[in-house]
RNA sequence: GGGGCCGUGGUGUAGCCCGGUUAACACGCCGGCCUGUCAAGCCGGAGAUCGCGGGUUCAAGUCCCGUCGGCCCCGCCA
């Protein structure tokens, strides 16, 4: 027997032609003389019709049939009796009369359900991935994800972009995220790490002269995992030479509207809208803007400068700010319990509390409203625009903490109030990212982006008197909230990157130990280059619409970083452990 | 490192607050009947000592402590 058609494929146009399917019992349904088996592989599912009259040896295999057995069935293709297609496959019109089946293997009852889309636990579906890939909703993801592949690299080879694959053995290096580290038999002591990502080898193609380079590449960062990070994952790197922003930023773009247009049949509108840094921190609080819906932060500090509101009064006398965000007719919605509920919400990004105003027919009321003059509150009923029915959260603090607190209460207002389209795809560039910022547990200065990254050409000079102030050549796409991708122009002269790794506090020893090979190739004539890296399984996650980065991994890791399936990570023998030179102190 | 939700036949859940006989329901599974179903139907049956350990109690799925595992979040992720 040898197989001719795909059960997904067997429709109208077979009809009379007799076929050969093969693939996994979906459903049987047995009526004593005549049993239906619904026949799925990954194409779709085809109604099989077993009966004595079509033969006799088939029908009597097909009582032995049971849930995911392999089979293979001969038959005629014909029209189904009126009465009976199935409007709801795709090959409803036909089935096939089995004259001829064979079980090709047995199948233990599964372990659950594959026939539905039921929920089943995802630590069973985790330890039997190979059962969960097989349903139907998984087997679309994995298309879906292979034909994005597909229409990346026909992009990229389009715009004369070439793929070179970069080490996945490579040397540690030490700004970043943890690194995964794999010891080296030969150097007893010495240790390979998995890339973070592909940063410095596609700079360094740059100078060996590819021009425009790009690769679907895996990376690694041995950091605690969320809904969306795996430690391994995929990116699609990109770099170009000779390019400044806009460049970078145009390319991009089209990929990002092609895959769309080709994927999902969605045109997104160009240019995409682009927000500063500063702007998107002002406006949503946030530097991942999700610009699907509206509800801005809107600054009030003059409005509370000197009232008898002790923690605003405080919070601008300090330097603070007090900011808000205007719900528009929900007052009533708001109980007590959740201005609680929110006020929570906010402490745990630092906030020290949040102040509710509503807007009722009466004026604006609120539990703070007797330590405000009418100045105050009139003020507000102007700012927001207020009509009655609306309310005002606002919250005052330093402004770091009131835009991350109110950002995030923005998002979740957002969601639960049903204010976002979920239909739509909202990309958004960020561009003048900070170049440096300080970090309290190193104390010292470190990269917002990576230590490669250009500064803006007119804050060059900040270098020697406020590092901290100045801006990148960084960008970033964010789409619906998400990043999913970022990018920057990097430092093609030694100076600047010498410059870079002394803000950094690196000592020349260091930065020659530990990236002197970039250093010595910006030596020997470097092209201008930058380039992005986009986050390949998130791009899937946003083309499918799967709410975990597990539904477009074929294998992926457990919150706790195992994998169910196979058990690791595992001990390993003390003899291979031996012989690469470890002696291990588990304390 | 921290906070939260969850863990009960093969699967998904109820029961847990308020401790008390044979732990319930649906699906699945096994057997029987059944020639037009597609969540097939009807009849019958098997199957869980309630994640694990300890404690309280005359008595624990239920209360308490610990622990393991899954998920979500904060920290972390240039």
């Amino acid at each position: 027997m040898r197989r001719s058609y795909y059960c997904g494929e067997v429709t109208a146009e077979q009809i009379g032609e007799t076929v050969t399917l093969m693939g996994w019992v979906h459903r049987r349904r047995d009526h004593g003389g005549l049993v239906f088996v619904d026949l799925r592989d990954r194409e779709g599912i085809v109604q099989i019709l077993f009966g004595p009259e079509h033969g006799s040896d088939a029908y009597e295999t097909a009582r032995r049939m049971r849930s995911e057995y392999v089979i293979a069935v001969t038959g005629q293709v014909r029209r189904r009796p009126p009465g009976t297609e199935n409007v709801h496959l795709k090959t409803g019109e036909v089935e096939v009369p089995a004259a001829e089946a064979l079980i090709l293997n047995e199948a233990r009852t599964p372990v659950f359900p594959l026939d539905e889309e039921r929920p089943v636990g995802e630590e069973l579906r985790l330890t039997y991935r190979y059962l969960d890939l097989r349903r139907p909703s998984l087997q679309r993801n994995f298309r879906i994800r292979h034909q994005t592949s597909q229409v990346v690299r026909a992009f990229f080879d389009r715009h004369g972009f070439i793929e070179v694959e970069t080490p996945a053995l490579t040397r540690s290096t030490p700004e970043g995220a943890r690194d995964y580290l794999v010891p080296s038999r030969l150097y007893p002591g010495h240790f390979f790490a998995l890339p973070q990502s592909p940063q410095l080898f596609k700079q360094l193609l740059m100078v060996a002269g590819f021009d425009r380079y790009f690769q679907i590449v895996k990376c690694f960062r041995d950091e605690d995992l969320r809904a969306d990070r795996q430690p391994e994952f995929t990116q699609i790197d990109v770099e170009m030479s000779f390019v400044d922003r806009e460049d970078v930023l145009a390319m991009t773009e089209e990929m990002i509207s092609t895959i769309l247009r080709e994927v999902r049949g969605v045109e997104l509108d160009r240019p995409f809208p682009r927000l500063r840094y500063d702007e998107a921190v002002a406006r949503y609080g946030l530097d991942k803007p999700d610009i699907r819906f509206e509800m801005f932060l809107v600054e009030v500090s003059d409005l509370f400068r000197g009232t008898a509101f002790r923690p605003f009064a405080d919070a601008l006398a300090s330097g603070g700010q007090v900011k808000g965000i205007r719900v528009q007719g929900k007052t009533e919605t708001f109980s007590r319990k959740m201005i609680d509920d929110l006020t929570e919400f906010v402490k745990g990004f630092g906030a020290k509390g949040l102040t509710p105003f509503r807007m009722t027919a009466e004026g604006l009321q609120s539990p703070v409203a007797k330590f405000l003059g009418p100045e105050a509150l009139e003020g507000l009923v102007r700012r927001f625009e207020l009509v009655a029915g609306d309310l005002v959260l606002a919250i005052g603090d330093n402004p770091a903490v009131v835009a991350e607190s109110l950002g995030r209460l923005r998002v979740k207002l957002g969601v639960e109030l049903g204010l976002i389209d979920k239909t739509l795809i909202r990309p958004v560039w960020v561009t003048d990212f900070p170049l440096l910022e300080y970090s309290e547990e190193e104390k010292r200065l470190v990269a917002v982006h990576h230590p490669f990254t250009a500064p803006m050409d007119e804050d060059l000079p900040l270098f020697e008197s406020a590092p901290e102030t100045m801006r990148a050549k960084a960008y970033d796409l964010v789409i619906n909230g998400h990043e999913l991708g970022g990018g920057s122009i990097r430092n093609h002269d030694r100076e600047t990157q010498q410059k870079m790794f002394d803000a950094l506090g690196f000592s020349a020893e260091q930065a020659r130990e530990r990236f002197g090979f970039l250093l010595e190739a910006l030596e020997f004539g470097t092209p201008p280059h930058g380039g992005i890296a986009f986050g390949f399984d998130r791009l899937i996650m946003l083309l499918t619409g799967a709410d975990s980065i597990r539904e477009v991994i074929a294998f992926p890791k457990t919150q706790r970083v195992q994998c169910l399936m196979t058990g690791a990570p595992a001990a390993v023998d003390p003899v291979q452990l031996k012989e690469l030179g470890l002696k291990p102190d588990f304390g």
